[in-house]
DNA sequence: ATGATTGGATAGTGCCACTCTCCATTGAAG
DNA sequence: CTTCAATGGAGAGTGGCACTATCCAATCAT
């Protein structure tokens, strides 16, 4: 396959493709001649996700990148690169974390994590990125007047175990490979918005339920 | 109040609130003399709003301007004005909803909602945005390469219900006025990261449980 | 042999959330 | 009363980012 089928195929501009492999978000082709390369079923697989991740997900490339990276370390198992992919996932920007709001954000995520019996995601010696995300996402929200307590979260909490745990049991009925890995990443990036705009929709079905129609 | 000392209290510059002034995310002060102006508490509340959408909620200005005018719409009802507002929330660029991949996915949809009893979301004769952006989020996966059917969302859409119930009891226990159905907002826009982040805390937690520690 | 196409590099575009600079007016200190 | 810093307002400028347009030499198809 050369650029302008793989640029058919997939939808993406020839420009922007070639933005992507600057961007090493798309592996180089396969070099043929000095100035032809080729590509093949897995290039376009993965274009497809970087679009996803991007264009559905909202992602900057460079999270996309190092999310790609961790699904192609052939150093890790299947599931640690699962891990380590999702592991990089979150976009908020770190904050320091050691400030007075924080650290009330910090203790009131300890007591919510308790709550949930989720004790394995605290005893990681660092803290993984997204325990960080919730804890920054929280103590900007007490910055700015919003308290959030554990006792408020919880009831989302535990909605997002029992998807979680539908998820997991989605991904194992997957076949191994890179492309399970993908598709996990994918589910995970992709149903993002889907789950948002379900909430919406929810919440519009019930406020009607509730008062009737306008 | 003064421009300055709005400023201190909300933790954004001045160069930002006069932004938001211009832009009218923030109504004027009241003029005291020809050159100052005067702002409150209600203008504080306001700010710190407008920055938890755009900063925590991630909304561009154009989308933050449209959901205040409907919480300041007084010629609604608190309910229509909550229902307003969250109308007025997707960001996704609203499709063409014509070609052949929308139509599936709204098929797709339509198969979703009545297997949820959602009735009333369909019954209206415009399209609800948030209706529509599931649909083009979707559609745009399917293009992708990636198919969603409405058994593969059923499970999400359950817990989303419950989610819904919760928001609207809690919303039911705040105190009426413009603050309820800012109150409103901020829950709706705001706890979308927090329950982006708990969901990938959920499957670490998950995955760990299963698979033991890496 | 020759014109079109390819991959690659570089510079530019458009958008957007700010942020800087300037200005006439005005409140406060001496 | 005088002077000077501060205020609110308006327009232009900045920086980041996801592309996109333009070139160019090599090479493929005819």
């Amino acid at each position: 396959m050369r650029l302008a089928e793989l640029s058919e195929q997939s939808g993406v501009s020839i420009a922007t493709i070639k933005y992507y492999l600057r961007e090493r978000l798309l592996p180089p082709g396969r070099r043929v001649t000095a100035t032809q390369a080729e590509y093949d079923e897995a290039h376009l697989r993965r274009l497809r996700l970087v679009r996803a991740m991007i264009q559905v997900g909202g992602m900057p490339v460079a999270t996309a990148r190092e999310v790609l990276a961790h699904i192609d370390d052939e150093s890790l198992g299947l599931t640690m690169r699962l891990g380590a992919a999702t592991w990089a996932l979150p976009q908020p920007p770190e904050a320091p974390l050691d400030d007075a709001a924080s650290t009330d954000a910090r203790q009131e995520v300890e007591r919510l994590l308790e709550e949930l019996g989720w004790d394995s995601v605290r005893e990681v010696g660092d803290l993984s990125p997204v325990y960080r995300s919730l804890i920054t996402s929280i103590a900007t929200l007490n910055g700015l007047g919003y308290t959030v307590s554990a006792a408020e979260l919880l009831p989302y909490a535990r909605q997002m175990e029992q998807i979680a745990i539908h998820d997991m049991d989605q991904l194992e009925n997957l076949p191994e490979g890179t492309e399970q890995v993908e598709a996990a990443v994918a589910a995970q990036v992709l149903y993002d918005p889907l789950l948002l705009s379900l909430r919406r929709l929810a919440l519009e079905a019930e406020t009607t339920r509730r008062y009737g129609m306008a």
